[in-house]
RNA sequence: UGAGAUAUAGUGCAGUGGUAACACGACAGAUUCUGGUUCUGUAAACCCAAGUUCGAUUCUUGGUAUCUCAACCA
């Protein structure tokens, strides 16, 4: 019943693009979807992309389609196998799996072809001009561009010398092939757009097979045709690129790929354009792609971040065509969401303060249990050994509490997680009025599964002094400070932006069975956040996702890092 | 300043010629050995103006705001 209803919801908030495809499969516009991510390998996959992915290969899976994995990479200086590979990784892992894997670069003949039958049409022309010279006949937004004086060049001669560039007889930037549309169109991408250029370069595949290589706008709409691409989904700055993408397909009479654009991701206080981030790896701020507090998927990956998360995070941002920008902390929901089904969790104290029990027996020590993982009972428990004197969350204390503060405070009692109920006796400060102890009796009658239940209002963590590990955590905090899109504003060094607390190492205190978690998955502190496998780090070492997902932030005063 | 896209609770995202759903967030309550989870409830939105209409958030027109476009990048 439940289900029926979240099934009907869903299906209520169908997006813009699925409604699209349901009319056109509806009306016989085509038999089946194929939809393609088509990434360029020059960088890392980030979260931005995680979005486009699970849209691209979502919609074919629902509607029974499929899905093409297709490199974008005709422009080699910038490209690299590194990235082929990497992207690729990062897909698997986020859990899809492609119909096919093509670059445009298998398409490099059939392109060449294409262009030479746009040449035999007049559709096309070469153009000696510099590129200073066709930047500023191209006109403004609101002046029309002026016609290259090459522009009427005959069938024959722009054959000859489009087939010369091919054979490599000019330098870069010599001569360019150029659509013939219209130099006083209001869209500038129609004022005769580049359609090849020269580059004397190795390509990461094809290497010196070409020295001529087709712009995006010439490359993308045709692949996406070979392909028989039904909806080519991309972002809304591609919107401008619709009447070129359409112009050189009706004009060469190929299968009709239609484009549709949605808003792209942007979530606060994350940086996503690939090229900044580059500039982070090279100058080696930080560790690399996949360092934590990066925004790529192998930066989440190693964060702790599940698929699973992300792929609901990809549901619950939506498609629409206006811009957005996500709360982060929404991301951070997801993978509480998915953690909380599975996670092991563990007394763990991050900022420490002495608690003594005065009324326990000198060398005493005692055992307290508790399950293993919560949702899964089956697992049994565990033993947790304490004694007389422990570690708790100095923010678990409070010398003057406002009125809703139920955790310990002078003459209040609360209980020790999975343990006795203690009472607070009196405190004890040095010179500068900072707590060094604490003073409590415990209750001895008040043993989990020992006489009658006693409820009390607060339940604290703790770990026990003679008992626990020390461990070290590391603090992913976010990157940068002040803006909220996490941009470093132009003319500005990134260095200035900077968030000082960004990795740095804080010492805790834990329980000795989380060193022995071997589950490999993200665990749940008891009272204080995550624990995040850190798959480059051993146990020890592992980090946490500090107080990003801080579950219990709100009514303890404790340093927010939004 | 030319062209295009967009405009609905705090944030996202649906929907309708009869004033609006869902999710996250907020607030309140219940359960609970986590201020978590679970459950219940509350507050909270149709950019503006004119027109058409019995009736406009929806249609028309005109504004306004935001984003995108003048790379031999994608």
């Amino acid at each position: 019943m439940v289900k029926i209803n979240t099934n009907e919801a869903e299906a209520r908030n169908k997006n813009f693009i699925e409604d699209i495809i349901e009319k056109d499969l509806a009306e016989g516009k085509c038999k089946s979807i194929v939809t393609r991510f088509p990434p360029e390998p020059n960088g890392y996959l980030h979260i931005g992309h995680a979005k486009s992915i699970c849209l691209n290969f979502g919609l074919a899976k629902k509607y029974g389609g499929e899905t093409n994995l297709r490199f974008d990479d005709t422009n080699p200086v910038k490209e690299d196998t590194e990235y082929v590979d990497s992207i690729k990784e990062d897909i698997k892992w986020l859990g899809f799996q492609w119909a096919r894997e093509r670059y445009s670069s298998d398409y490099f003949d059939q392109l060449y072809e294409w262009a030479e039958q746009l040449i035999k049409n007049g559709k096309a022309y070469v153009d000696d001009q510099t590129q200073e010279q066709i930047h500023l006949s191209r006109g403004t937004v609101q002046k029309p561009g002026i016609l290259s004086p090459y522009r009427e060049r005959s069938v024959d001669e722009n054959l000859k010398l489009f087939r010369e560039m091919k054979e490599g007889k000019y330098a870069d930037g010599e001569k360019v092939l150029r659509a013939k549309i219209d130099m006083a169109n209001p869209n500038m991408l129609l004022r005769d757009p580049l359609m090849y250029r020269i580059i004397h370069t190795n390509h990461h595949r094809t290497g010196d097979k070409w020295c001529i290589y087709p712009m995006y706008d010439f490359a993308h709409g045709e692949s996406d045709s070979i392909e028989n691409i039904t909806h080519s989904i991309c972002t809304l700055e591609f919107d401008v690129h619709r009447p070129l993408y359409d112009w050189f397909i009706k004009n060469l009479g190929i299968f009709p790929s239609h484009q549709y654009e949605f808003a792209r991701l942007n979530i606060t206080y994350t940086m996503m354009s690939k090229r900044k981030l580059l500039e982070l790896v090279k100058s080696k701020t930080v560790e690399g792609w996949d360092d934590p507090r990066m925004p790529t998927i192998c930066g989440l990956r190693r964060r702790g971040y599940t698929p699973e998360s992300i792929r609901m995070f990809a549901e619950k941002v939506g498609v629409a065509k206006r811009d957005n920008l996500i709360d982060l902390k929404l991301l951070e929901w997801c993978l509480r969401e998915d953690l909380n089904k599975c996670s092991n969790r563990y007394l763990v104290v991050q900022d420490p303060v002495k608690l003594i029990i005065d009324n326990w027996e000198e060398g005493k020590i005692d055992h307290c249990s508790a399950p293993k993982n919560q949702e899964k009972p089956e697992e049994g428990n565990r033993d947790i050994e304490i004694g007389k004197e422990l570690y708790i969350e100095r923010a678990d204390f409070m010398e003057e509490p406002p009125k809703k503060f139920f955790r310990l405070k002078p003459g209040g009692e609360v209980r020790l997680k999975y343990s006795y109920i203690i009472k607070c006796e009196n405190i004890i400060k040095d010179n500068e009025g900072h707590i060094t102890e604490i003073h409590c009796t415990y209750d001895p009658t008040t043993k989990p599964g020992e006489g009658p239940w006693r409820k009390v209002k607060g339940t604290i963590h703790w770990a026990s002094c003679t008992h626990c590990k020390e461990i070290k955590l590391r603090n992913y905090d976010r990157l940068f400070l002040k803006d909220d899109m996490g941009n470093i504003p132009d003319g500005k060094d990134y260095q200035d932006y900077l968030n000082p607390d960004s990795l740095v190492e804080i010492k805790a205190y834990a329980e000795p069975a989380l060193l022995e978690d071997k589950s490999g998955i993200s665990v749940q502190f008891e009272r204080s956040g995550y624990y995040i496998r850190d798959d480059k780090a051993t146990a020890a070492e592992s980090s946490m996702a500090g107080e990003q997902i801080q579950v219990f932030n709100k009514a303890t005063g404790m340093r927010s890092s939004y």
